[in-house]
DNA sequence: TTATTATTGTATCAATTTGTTACAATAATA
DNA sequence: TATTATTGTAACAAATTGATACAATAATAA
């Protein structure tokens, strides 16, 4: 089962779920030269939001996010990562909240346990979008991706966790070297650096791109040759995590 | 008042604190060439931790943390950073507190909320070491300097807590140029690279780190001169945070 | 079949940065 | 006044990075 939120649950207090505590993802992947992000809508409120979710009394934190990514993506060998925790008070809004109850049909008392004040922490995910299978959760109507470029208006901080979180994966980048998360399993790299080049959104010099990425040593050439443009072939590449 | 956690309140559920959700400070000095932390020492149980304390329903999460900071410290325009969420299920041992709580004078209930698991924040900062007065809290009888170098044996995870902020404190160290928070106010260039030196634990070339410092634009020189050595007199220089 | 085209892989050289050595300047001590 | 250890910086080498060039080539068009 990959939701445990169902409706009958959130009419119960939080047993189960560590109360005040949340986990918010941002699951990345990239398509047609665009980063893209994983949103929910919610029915009838206009409300989109990152996926999240709770972390169970006997669950490790870092489980409850693979937990969460699974259940949204279907995926379970992702890249993941804790970015930061938000924990300002003024975060804490109950009326999105409250609205999507009602739009479920549910009218919860004020003292409601979804109502309180949350503490969240942030995970980014690096995921291959080709792979990926958006499912909602029982509280929204869909799960798709959208452009990082042109997000629709979001739910609470939930834009600047976005913000927080591309930050991260820029600085991560090159420290990390986990950019191939993002990618199929083989590439050119052609297809790599225009990955680089839209997440630091800046242009990259071909020539020492190419000479800086066969450098690190990471990257195992295949002698298949990808066909389909009307010039040279590429060679694809591997990412090979021989560091581990 | 620098002290919240007083023993009346140990006694009291966990009103007033959000449950099941608490914050570790490791709080870096640089003295004698040595990286210090400040540790408490438990009344009668040879037990020493990092500085915690927990949030209040109504304070930011990261001014919790500023406060934990003043009360262990008396210092309150400091360098600090959230830098990971301890959350696995191993991490929770009700054993260590229920002994502090004895030694203490108190014998708690099985379900008393101090011995449920607990999530925590990681937080590290860096202070000025001539400037910080330890003070312990109520459950301990002391707070003090120790060498990062040789560490006693620390409660529960607190050991991999230190060691996770020191691994991020050495990678920020270039990229946020956070270094001078552990010197005083003024420090000769000797100073600065006897402190990168401990931090990253590698010996540095003079001549190149002193290029390298002077060219990042963010160190003030001072005319005045340190005397002291038998030798040529250093420049004095400050930390100019122009970037703001 | 052959020329055209866009892209690829890599070489080359310049510019910049980093690593290393050297040395004059100097403040306290002998 | 000479000695000493350290400082500030210059000078040069080595390594890295930036920019340009060009042959190789896979599909398409002539």
């Amino acid at each position: 089962m990959r939701d445990q939120l169902q409706p009958e649950e959130s009419k119960r207090d939080s047993n189960g779920y560590l109360p005040g505590l949340a986990i918010d993802t941002v699951i990345f992947g990239f398509h047609q030269n665009q980063l893209k992000i994983l949103l929910l809508e919610y029915h009838n409120t206009g409300l989109m939001a990152l996926p999240g979710g709770f972390i169970l009394a006997n669950e490790n934190l870092n489980d409850a996010a693979r937990r969460v990514l699974w259940e949204r993506t279907g995926l379970s060998d992702i890249y993941l990562e804790q970015f930061y925790v938000f924990g300002d008070l003024a975060r804490f809004d109950p009326t999105p909240m409250r609205a999507i109850m009602t739009a479920k049909g549910f009218t919860p008392p004020d003292n409601h346990w979804l109502l309180d004040r949350f503490i969240s922490v942030g995970y980014y995910a690096l995921v291959d979008f080709t792979k990926a299978v958006p499912i909602p959760d029982s509280l929204s109507d869909s799960c798709g991706w959208y452009d990082l470029a042109k997000l629709p208006p979001l739910m609470q901080d939930h834009q600047q966790i976005v913000q927080k979180a591309l930050d991260t994966l820029r600085t991560d980048l090159d420290r990390k070297l986990i950019g191939f998360n993002l990618l199929s399993e083989t590439f050119t790299m052609a297809d790599l650096q225009r990955l680089y080049e839209t997440i630091l959104d800046q242009k990259l010099h071909r020539s020492g791109f190419q000479r800086k990425m066969l450098s690190l040593g990471i990257l195992e050439r295949l002698d298949k040759q990808y066909s389909g443009g009307a010039h040279k072939a590429p060679f694809l590449y591997r990412f090979i995590s021989n560091a581990k």
